[in-house]
DNA sequence: GATGAATGAGTCTTCATTCAT
DNA sequence: GATGAATGAAGACTCATTCAT
């Protein structure tokens, strides 16, 4: 078997036994088992239980990294409610295709190591930190009311996370459905009446139109 | 020394060394050596390390579960808005009293065995759960708008857990500031314009009278 | 209480404890507890496990062997059969009274340290060629067949330590009855013409004779 | 070294110290030390210590049971006498080959833990039951004489048991000659007129011929 | 490259014994 | 004397990693 090809199917099956008992309850039996391979030959691949875990962290952090972009204004930009769907439902979308893989972000995120823990931190710092000189642009545009952004961050940050650790494998609930939930609701929670109205959020009164509005845009 | 006393004595060290490695990195060493006492004496005190960690786990549910009530609406009783900042006030008294030990429950929360992970991702879920409810609720009697409550209940559930996992311990902000911060969020992500008036945030445009009056014209 | 009396009341149990779990399975919490003292009063009256379960197989063997008496030849003397049925019986009647404390020696036997495991085997060795002693002596005296008497001597030790230890307890069968069925079987095994018809064992021809005069015999 | 090899050098050491020093008195170390193998290395092939004593004690009661057959009656059967010769040297043979395996039956067979102990009791017990049924058939074929053969069951076995424990490692008394010493005890102890003649035992009053005259004019 | 037997440091847990009160 | 909390040596077992074939 070609090399890259034999390291990719142990990587696969190390993603989904790291992905539903954790980095410590999984050991390197339950792994080359999986793979198919021999204790030998794993380390012929990889250094090491916590070289493969990094490996496989590296690779959905940097995955991650790509589909969440940062906002971008000037002329010929989509809206940044778009812009931010866009971010969502990408991230959603890699969230459906490599379950395993996210599971291992959202479930385990921490208690590796000191430094495997650490990456994971700044990954999330660094999208709170996004979050937020967004929220700031948003209130100097008069977009966002203003509020301790910093705070809203983590909130949003969070909000994210739960939603979609916990509700991206519930089946009745398209993946589009859900990123229009979690974004209807974090707008809400930040935007001004300007924004709102541009969103097409202001379905209070008339919640049939709204939501039709919003059922477009589900991709 | 007396039996309860050394007890609070070796479970103040563990707590401390579990929040800060995690449950897999920390060994009994540790906890000894933190404790100052000798291997056989932990022994006297808890059946094993897995003993411990679930003392410890279960401190901090069950005194979440006291601090977080369910919301009762009646005469005689505070208002909804009240009764949510209180819970979250509550619970941030006791996060910022006991951060090692909610430490446990927000950063490592998952990875320990089927059954503690069964616990905890079971608390979450009836705290969910209790959300949701707030938020049918809420929608029958026209405070809260039309949405995906049990989207929406995580991705509260999930603004708080970060929100106050991160800032919680963060000095310059109290904590009462931080639950207004989180509430606010939260509120305007639900919250229909009756509600938001009665809680008093409407304060967007124009705190006093014409953001009121555009609001409603726009509506 | 009395130390002489306290001292007894730990033998009591640790002798109840080691007859039932042996020796290693018998921890000093089981002794304690049986007993009704706590740990350092263990240590008061005995230095260490060891030393208790030492007492305790000391007292077996010397009352053992008090009861174990050499076999006297001469005028006045009982008759060797006799002696032997009185031995027997002077043995069962021990194993009876102190079921716990002669358990140890008949099922544990060996397995405790060097030193113990020495003093039983010796024990066992010291009653084989008083055995063997005896059945010399009948050879000189012509009243046992000529036989290697080491090898038989093991014959009628294990004999009788196996009944003794499996039926003596059983209820229906009486101490007094079950001495005849091992000093019948012994001496049939050995015995020459003559001392068969001076211990009445000649019934094999006559069945009804025999057991009537054994079942006389029986205390 | 391949598989079954390896695996049969830890058990001939494990054989070896288990027989010196017992169950308790034997631990990992002393196993692998002896074997010449890493610590890691005995858990490849055992469980536990409890394990690998199981299959040697499992070994050595499979193999006795195989040794010891049942009486057979009937044309063209040896004589019952010669079947007891039989299982008395196939079991002298095995005792003889595997000294240090039937020591652990033979010495330390209790005080292991309640399964493994039953174990052994029970195969004594078949044994011993083994043996009553063959009495009482010698009995009904008056053969046998009169007795309780359950008590003379447990003498048998018990003689058995400590003649072949103790003097089967004798070098000067050939295998065969204790087998038929113990055989003479036994059949002696149980047997009456008819069988003894069979058996040509009936040497006590006329051996050959010589013999006999002579005792005859002693007594 | 592939294998899987071998390794041994690391960990949890037990329990006989000690000692301050 | 009596207590029982404290001790720590000892022992069983695990598992990531190595290496000879």
């Amino acid at each position: 078997m070609e090399r890259q090809e034999r390291r990719a199917q142990v990587l696969r099956h190390a993603k989904r036994i790291f992905a539903r008992k954790g980095y410590h309850r999984t050991n390197i039996a339950d792994i080359i088992t999986g793979a198919g391979i021999a204790r030998g030959t794993f380390y012929l691949y990889f250094q090491s239980k916590r070289d493969i875990f990094e490996e496989l962290l590296e690779q959905a952090l940097r995955e991650l990294r790509n589909r969440i972009q940062r906002l971008r204004i000037g002329p010929g930009e989509a809206s940044p409610v778009d812009q931010l769907r866009d971010n969502l439902n990408r991230v959603l979308r890699f969230v459906l295709a490599e379950r395993e893989l996210t599971d291992i972000l959202l479930n385990h995120s921490t208690g590796f190591d000191r430094e495997l823990d650490g990456r994971i931190r700044e990954f999330y710092q660094r999208v709170a930190e996004q979050i937020q000189r967004s929220l700031d642009l948003g209130i100097e545009m008069d977009l966002v009311r203003k509020c301790d952004t910093r705070a809203v961050s983590y909130c949003i940050l969070g909000g994210v996370k739960e939603a979609v650790g916990q509700l991206s494998r519930e089946r009745r609930r398209p993946a589009g459905r859900l990123a229009e939930e979690i974004l209807d609701f974090g707008l809400r929670g930040v935007a001004r009446h300007e924004l709102l109205a541009a969103a097409g959020l202001l379905n209070d009164a008339d919640p049939g139109q709204g939501a039709a509005f919003i059922e477009r845009r589900v991709d």
